[in-house]
DNA sequence: AAGACGGGGGG
DNA sequence: CCCCCAGTCTT
């Protein structure tokens, strides 16, 4: 038994006695796969768990997300963020109906290089449907799998040697028992998420520590055997970002929210938008300029319709969400 | 490589 | 108030 295969074993194990009962992990369907990944993306799980079954039940299949009022996918997203996810998700539910399925199974695709070109679906995304919908025996990262990698394998991660992203992937692709990818991806994911915590990972409980770099390093640089914990670990200077409720992200989830309120079809006009969103309005020239740009950018996104009414000045242009 | 993109919960 | 979180897309 080498040391791989004892690291998997005991991963594998403690997965097994330990890993949360998620209900993503109780089906193997591709489409309720998608949707909580795509949830998933930057959202934590305790978050996600009741907008998916809330998703599902209004939303039970391809099909029906496929042919439903974009309005009512948005409407669905409240409280998840990144609402362009709402928008990218069905156009991806789009394609996977325009390709033939579900009479059509290969109109799902099942691989990572076919999951990759759907809107929405990155590098992560694409590996964990391939792996989790499919069974498929891929690697990829996310910032768990990344962690535990990287501290398992290389070592602390604010010491060098620096890694790439693709020595990672490469490492979690050796790390991967064959045939059991499904299990082991969950299995690695759920370890840095309960165990090795990117702040103040719990060593002392990991099923991994003898099989550690980190852990060896951490505790070679502690006499205190007994007390031994790791370092506390300092997040990363983030390049300094305008308070969250004057910037543009604040705002734009604002006028979302103003436009889900409204009955199907409605709409409204931006004199009556900007109070509901901005604290003092004053619906003047450079009020009006500033939400404009902010709804300009949504239309872009997919995430409202607005006329263009020349007829109109800028306070009677009107905004809804997509029909 | 760096920024934009939401929102909620925890320290 | 600051930080983090099952990322993706666009400069």
């Amino acid at each position: 038994m080498n040391e791989t295969s004892a690291l998997q074993t005991d991963l594998l194990a403690w997965f097994q006695a330990n890993g949360r009962d998620l209900p993503w992990r109780r089906t193997r369907n591709p489409y309720y796969i998608l949707v909580s990944e795509t949830m998933l993306q930057q959202t934590q799980v305790d978050r996600v768990i009741p907008k998916y079954e809330a998703f599902l039940a209004l939303f039970p299949t391809v099909e029906a997300l496929a042919s439903a009022s974009t309005a009512d996918v948005i409407r669905s997203w409240q409280g998840l963020g990144y609402n362009r996810r709402a928008v990218n998700l069905q156009r991806a539910a789009q394609a996977i109906v325009a390709a033939g399925f579900p009479a059509d199974p290969a109109g799902f695709p099942n691989t990572p290089e076919g999951l990759r070109n759907l809107p929405g679906i990155g590098a992560y995304t694409s590996g964990a449907v391939a792996c989790f919908a499919f069974e498929r025996d891929v690697a990829f990262l996310d910032t768990n799998i990344r962690r535990v990698v990287r501290r398992l394998l290389v070592g602390p991660e604010d010491a060098p040697p620096a890694t790439t992203e693709q020595t990672l992937i490469d490492y979690a692709q050796q790390l991967i028992p064959p045939g059991q990818g499904w299990a082991w991806n969950q299995a690695i994911m759920e370890l840095g998420a309960l165990i090795c915590t990117a702040a103040k990972p719990q060593c002392w409980r990991c099923p991994l520590n003898q099989h550690c770099r980190a852990y060896a390093i951490w505790r070679e640089a502690n006499t205190q055997l007994d007390m031994w914990q790791p370092p506390v670990i300092k997040p990363r200077k983030k390049a300094a970002e305008q308070p969250f409720h004057s910037s543009n992200r604040y705002f734009r989830g604002r006028i979302i929210d103003a436009l889900r309120a409204l009955e199907a079809q409605q709409s409204l006009d931006l004199a009556s938008l900007g109070p509901q969103v901005k604290q003092d309005w004053l619906g003047n020239e450079a009020d009006l300029t500033w939400l404009a740009k902010l709804v300009s950018g949504l239309a872009q996104d997919g995430l409202l319709i607005w006329q263009y009414q020349p007829e109109q000045d800028l306070a009677g242009w009107s905004v809804r969400l997509p029909a």
